[in-house]
DNA sequence: CATTAAACGGACCTCGGTCCGGATTCTCAC
DNA sequence: GTGAGAATCCGGACCGAGGTCCGTTTAATG
């Protein structure tokens, strides 16, 4: 019942510094053999290029291998199973998204009032989440473990750090997992592509959101919240 | 590409009649053959004691279809696919809480004021979605699907009428949707068994929510919501 | 160069989902 | 009643894709 492939191949080393973030080379390509790490960057060129051509619904584990050429045993014992690799694929612009809000300029990053980084960070992630939709919706982990990867975990902790600022004596965990909620991709995607919903409406609805939860005054309506360049071009 | 087996075998007829529902037989067992009908409910009968034997997790459709002692292709055109069979072993509760927050007595059903049929709107579903948590979380459609079967958009639905008459100004979908994400069965799943939160803490959390949405005062707190029994007995 | 731990690759398994020839049930004329 | 005829349903062989296993190959070490 218990596999011989490593269970964890891909640590996604976040949360061992907090606070802190080491963009580069990343704990994932080092350590590996020789071979080892020439099929991985392989094997991530060969699927970056199908979702590109065929997108990431289709896409398939042995395609993948035949595109590396590469054994698909290959495959799964570097990234795990399909999810893996998919947020493999999604891990360079994820690491830079960390990094714009744990330590990039206001007001986004540290330096601005709490309530403002939390109306950035929203934007920030909804311009994010649509750039990426389909390779984040075929990404997404099963009902038991969507709540669970680093990513989602450092960002819940980053909301719960600034709302502990404003609200400190509401529930803040709570809070936070209510404004995860309003910016998971899933629903992204369904209130822009299925309900046909400009993107500045959400952003708009997160604004009044954050007013809400935190029970402050909105900000002067009307002036979009500017961030370093729409967030990073696909690369 | 395109199947020989009908597309919406199950047409879970809600919505036709927004505001009305009719329990009883429902659409989905009249107008089958004899033998369609009667293999219908050995299926039902035969998955529900599978899943209370072994969990849903682990269903296969090859074992309900031996169970029911019926070919494999019989529970594909039948049910569709595996989420539309576990979703059909979730109907009947489900049926049942439409009713009870459609028309059912106060302070769920119509009679109360809105705000308080939200509070107790939010504390029937955790509860509901409680006791079927295992079903809920296996009968997940995936992330394209999950914001548009019937049942979640009539209840998105009924959130937007109640709110539309608390914060007539508000951006009521959006505010909506915000509270459906509250009560995501794979987040109550994460925070009553990954954080271990008790449900009282969801549920005082929903009530905050509530007031803080509709900027409103929380209810004097510690008085615990009444709702008809538990929701329902599973059978 | 010998040794060893790690990586490789592809046959193999399982399970969801599809297909289609044949069996069953319904309808309706008689 | 009853006996076509038509519509529906049945069942299990079949397919594709994710995921596993294990005998073989290869890179690191000294």
């Amino acid at each position: 019942m218990s596999a011989s492939l490593p269970p964890i191949p891909e640590p996604h080393e976040s949360l061992e510094s907090p606070e802190l973030l080491e963009l580069g080379p990343s704990v994932e390509e080092q350590c590996l053999r020789a071979d080892a790490a020439r099929n991985r960057a392989r094997l991530l060129e060969a699927a970056a290029r199908l979702v590109a051509e065929h997108g990431a619904a289709t896409l398939t584990m042995e395609a993948v291998a035949a595109a590396a050429s590469v054994g698909k045993g290959t495959v799964f014992r570097r990234f795990g199973d399909r999810v893996g690799l998919l947020t493999a694929l999604l891990d360079h612009s994820e690491k830079k998204f960390q990094a714009a809000f744990l330590g990039g300029p206001p007001p986004l990053g540290p330096g601005a009032p709490p309530v403002e980084r939390l109306r950035a960070f929203g934007c920030a992630s909804l311009r994010w989440s649509v750039e990426q939709l389909e390779l984040q919706l075929a990404a997404e982990r099963g009902p038991d473990r969507r709540y669970t990867p680093p990513p989602r975990l450092l960002r819940n902790g980053h909301l719960i750090m600034l709302l502990r600022q404003v609200v400190p004596d509401a529930d803040c965990e709570l809070l936070a997992q209510t404004l995860m909620g309003y910016l998971d991709p899933a629903l992204v995607h369904h209130l822009t592509k299925n309900c046909g919903m400009p993107l500045d409406r959400l952003e708009a609805g997160w604004i009044d959101l954050v007013a809400r939860l935190t029970r402050t005054d909105p900000p002067p309506t009307g002036l979009r919240i500017e961030l370093a360049p729409a967030v990073e071009p696909p690369c």
